[in-house]
DNA sequence: TCCCAGGGGCCGA
DNA sequence: TCGGCCCATGGG
């Protein structure tokens, strides 16, 4: 049963990182008493509008980028007064565009915040005690599914698990994986495991970013990994397996 | 200089 | 359906 393996993965790199508390929110950091690092301490239902228009945006701008330097980006709009889907949507999108330059694919990641706010403006999704509809979201250019689940399970604490490059690169070198699965057959292993617990999805797929950063790399760093016993990489004995 | 980073859209076979 | 290509900056 690989349940089993899947919820003991989870124990295993919470025991050793700890938990990881994401999402950070820019706006919490410049708040009294609140971790530095802007990590929320509130849950989803609880984050503010503009909290959770954040964490909407971050979600795009991190699409294939480090999160370093989405931070950046953050900021810079922040201190612009851009962090904010009304003056997103009232700034012309060439000059959007030039202030998200540094987290990369600045013209489509332009385009794709303008869509994103507007659609969370228009059907009132930043209010406290409505969420948006995950084929909704979808149906916006410029968001998959991965983008999607992070924004619902992240803004809004609706139980979705977020599956990315890292937990099938993770998963398939454990033998978990094959590399054939489908996105949504990925997401249901993981959050039927865990009776679809927004709070453990959340922590997990945190967990599996910290691990695949600092271990599970493209090029794997097995020494000191907290699953080296367990993986299949070991064996070698696994050649059908997909490298992500 | 090269590789990599918390994807997604589009197109042709 | 699936592979291949495009988008693009910045750090190691």
């Amino acid at each position: 049963m690989r349940h089993g393996k899947i919820s003991n993965v989870y124990s295993v790199l919470l025991n050793a990182y700890g938990p990881q508390g994401w999402w950070p929110v820019y706006s919490l950091r410049q708040t009294e008493g609140r971790d530095e690092r802007g990590y929320s301490d509130k849950p989803p239902g609880k984050l503010s509008p503009l909290s959770r228009f954040e964490i909407a945006a971050g979600a795009v701008l991190t699409q294939n980028t480090s999160w370093f330097n989405v931070e950046k980006t953050i900021d810079t709009l922040s201190r612009s007064g851009l962090l904010d889907p009304v003056k997103i949507l009232d700034v012309p999108q060439s000059e959007l565009a030039a202030s998200i330059r540094q987290s990369g694919y600045y013209n489509q990641k332009a385009r794709k915040l303008k869509i994103l706010a507007a659609f969370l403006l228009d059907g009132e999704y930043l209010q406290d005690g409505k969420f948006p509809d995950r084929d909704a979201l979808l149906g916006l250019w410029g968001i998959g599914k991965e983008t999607a689940d992070s924004i619902l399970l992240y803004a809004y604490g609706v139980p979705f698990f977020v599956v990315d490059t890292y937990t099938k690169r993770i998963f398939n070198r454990l033998g978990v994986l094959t590399g054939d699965e489908e996105y949504d057959e990925i997401a249901e292993k993981f959050s039927s495991c865990f009776k679809s617990d927004a709070a453990v999805l959340q922590e997990y797929h945190a967990l599996i970013v910290r691990h695949a950063k600092e271990q599970c790399r493209k090029k794997p760093e097995c020494n000191g990994c907290v699953l080296r016993e367990s993986c299949l990489l070991n064996l070698q004995n696994n050649p059908s397996s997909k490298n992500f």
